[in-house]
DNA sequence: ATAAGTATTTGATGTTTATCAAGGATAAAG
DNA sequence: CTTTATCCTTGATAAACATCAAATACTTAT
């Protein structure tokens, strides 16, 4: 593993405060893996083994039912991913796979479970990561059920904008037919949706989003912190 | 606080194994109350003071977003509810209302936190607690998004009846209009559905539900451990 | 028990979203 | 630079879901 690779690991909330002897423990165990794009990395119901985190490239978590699909989030670096079954020692809730060429770090879970038995920083550390991911579910939750798919799209956008450093131009981030199924419709409706915030100042071409018409857009969108705002 | 509602309590997984000192602190700057039907016991986006414990009755945890609201969960005794808010200090994502008459325990937010500081067993509790309810959320984004509204009900039902020991006669545990809500879907259309699952051998007369033929039931849902499953 | 209020059901209708089929744009491969 | 494949868009249609209005069934309070 790249010095570069262990530094920015290191930096990550979940392990930076944990003890010098425990992260190497941890570290020891790792394996570290290039993917080439849409491998499946984990499925669904399979025992978890391992703790990954994306270094480099973008992962998919997405979940299947009786023949549908759905994205349930994307992964960018340097994040983890399944931490909450890794700690339960339960089976993975969603499946993964690799969008882009990925570089992804294995920690075996076991290891994981024992220096967080033990490394009671890190368990702490554990404790805000899940605290974390659990609210931004329940804002996915509220998102669902009381916007509908042209509302989604519009505060999704705004918080594009946001992240982009308050940018009126950015680029998207995936592809529209992963957009569409991350925002919970087909990607038939997301062109749709697309033309039916023209009126509101909102240019999309390829991949490029213009706001021409923020106010107007934030005025339909009506984003909420509680919702919308990731670091709430 | 009675001594029973206390032994309740500190048979939660929450609180069964951490030190009596400092389950003896939790109580000492405990509350309890008693509270008539409807009363909005916390209101999103406010700052979190209480952790909430349900010892009788029922409350719902709701969400409103520009005039609509949703059920997200109801909580029954004996449980906790908002953990995630106290133990990252942050507004709640919910709000929270009696359904019933209710007793409800209140532990000062910043009394938890400080035996999360000192208590590695408490602390290991709560991450097992938050890695449950993240589970338990991811669930239900599955269910809203890979389901429509007759197979969400058909699921839930279901799950009712698992829960309530196979049995193909059991009670609705809450309102129409609250099932509804909770499932996505207006009163109405649960009156549809309801009738939509009748060819599959379910009636339903006021909160009483007959699974005449649970196999063809079990055939049209097809239920899966990994969305159906609490314990999962 | 009766009346008033609330919850549920039903029918009619409208909106939202999905599906299917085809054409057009874009990107990767030769 | 062209071919091929993939993705995206558009239109037509259908399904899913919501809304509105009215009727019916429950509950609750008197």
């Amino acid at each position: 593993m790249k010095p570069i690779d262990i530094q920015e690991i290191r930096s990550l909330a979940l392990f930076r405060e944990m003890a010098d002897i425990n992260f190497e423990t941890l570290l020891r165990g790792a394996y570290i893996q290039n993917f080439p794009p849409q491998i499946e990395l984990i499925t669904e119901d399979e025992p978890c083994d391992f703790l990954h985190i994306v270094v480099e490239g973008s992962v998919e978590l997405f979940s299947r039912w009786n023949g549908r699909e759905t994205v349930m989030a994307t992964v960018r670096p340097v994040s983890t991913f399944i931490l909450a079954a890794v700690i339960k020692d339960s089976p993975y809730l969603m499946s993964a796979r690799t969008h882009e060429k990925s570089r992804i770090i294995l920690l075996p879970s076991k290891d994981v479970r024992a220096v967080f038995d033990i490394d009671n920083i890190f368990a702490r550390s554990v404790v805000n990561e899940l605290a974390q991911c659990y609210r931004s579910v329940v804002k996915t939750t509220k998102n669902l059920k009381l916007r509908t798919s042209i509302e989604r799209l519009a505060n999704y956008l705004l918080r594009q904008y946001k992240f982009a450093g308050n940018a009126v131009e950015f680029e998207l981030k995936m592809e529209k037919r992963l957009l569409a199924s991350y925002l919970g419709m087909t990607p038939e409706n997301l062109s749709r949706a697309i033309k039916a915030l023209q009126p509101y100042g909102v240019q999309v071409s390829g991949s490029r989003v213009t706001i021409s018409n923020l106010a107007d857009l934030i005025a339909f969108a009506k984003p909420t912190t509680s919702i919308d705002d990731p670091t709430y």
